[in-house]
DNA sequence: ATGGCTACGATCCGTAGA
């Protein structure tokens, strides 16, 4: 089984992108965020020629996520309780016995801004959210942008970024909040190489300076979590023309 | 030196992303 979260940035620009990535790839879901379509725009017919049916949740222009798996998920909601939003940032299903959730954390713009607040308490209640989730449901894998660069070893140049947002003690004490719920972080699990990153600015060459953070992960449960064989960062898509900022993250299970 | 790319929806620049 091999799951795969990947913030395409624009699914319409992205979707030939995408759908080359599927074909290689063959992952049995993957998780989108930035969607940044209308659900009356999502192209349900071109994933269904790759194989794939797609739960989502989109907006114009901002935020959007989906779920796209080779057989149909259950039980899909996009909302969390207790926190009505109208930005489109979470889409969860039941599949394959197992819980996915699929996530778009807010960006934060800067530290002590109103967004960050916002971020901040979109991350407490998403904590909430899934201490219930995983309550009913053991296998639990949440899939997503987390916009959190969790320790310096996952941020190209940390005295550079020190106490900015996506590094800022408060962001990686949330997200700290969630692993103490029994969650892991896959890309944890296995031995890595040093400086691997799944966003990079599009802006200064930062890709080809490997000047990026690791923002996009995969969490997992203690059941899912000893299943897990490999976690691994794919640079290709990133290579592209005309590329999203971010590149795929994908987790194996034997 | 606060810029620099990209996507989007509004125009022919502003907002947002990270």
């Amino acid at each position: 089984m091999k799951l795969a979260s990947w913030n395409v940035n624009s699914l319409r620009v992205r979707l030939p992108q995408l759908l080359d990535w599927l074909a290689r790839e063959r992952p049995d879901l993957v998780c989108l965020q930035e969607t940044k379509l209308e659900d009356h725009r999502f192209p349900l017919a071109e994933l269904a020629a790759a194989g794939y049916t797609a739960a989502y949740s989109g907006q114009k222009t901002y935020n959007g996520v989906a779920i796209a798996a080779r057989t149909p998920l259950a039980e899909v909601s996009a909302a969390m309780p207790g926190f009505p939003d109208p930005q489109r940032r979470v889409l969860c299903g039941t599949w394959n016995e197992q819980r996915i959730v699929c996530v778009y954390a807010p960006n934060g713009q800067a530290v002590g801004s109103e967004k960050y607040e916002y971020k901040l308490r979109w991350f407490a209640a998403l904590r909430d959210w899934l201490q219930s989730e995983l309550a009913r449901h053991p296998r639990l894998a949440v899939l997503g942008d987390f916009n959190v660069a969790p320790e310096d070893r996952d941020v190209h140049d940390p005295k550079a970024w020190e106490g900015e947002v996506h590094v800022s003690e408060p962001e990686r004490a949330a997200f700290r909040a969630l692993l103490a719920l029994g969650l892991s972080d896959a890309f944890r699990l296995f031995a890595q190489p040093e400086k691997t990153f799944s966003w990079w600015d599009y802006r200064m060459m930062a890709f080809r300076r490997n000047a990026g953070l690791r923002i996009d992960q995969i969490l997992l449960s203690a059941a899912l979590a000893k299943r897990c064989t490999a976690c691994t960062i794919d640079k290709a898509p990133r290579k592209l023309e005309r590329p999203s900022d971010h590149a795929p993250v994908i987790a194996e299970f034997g």
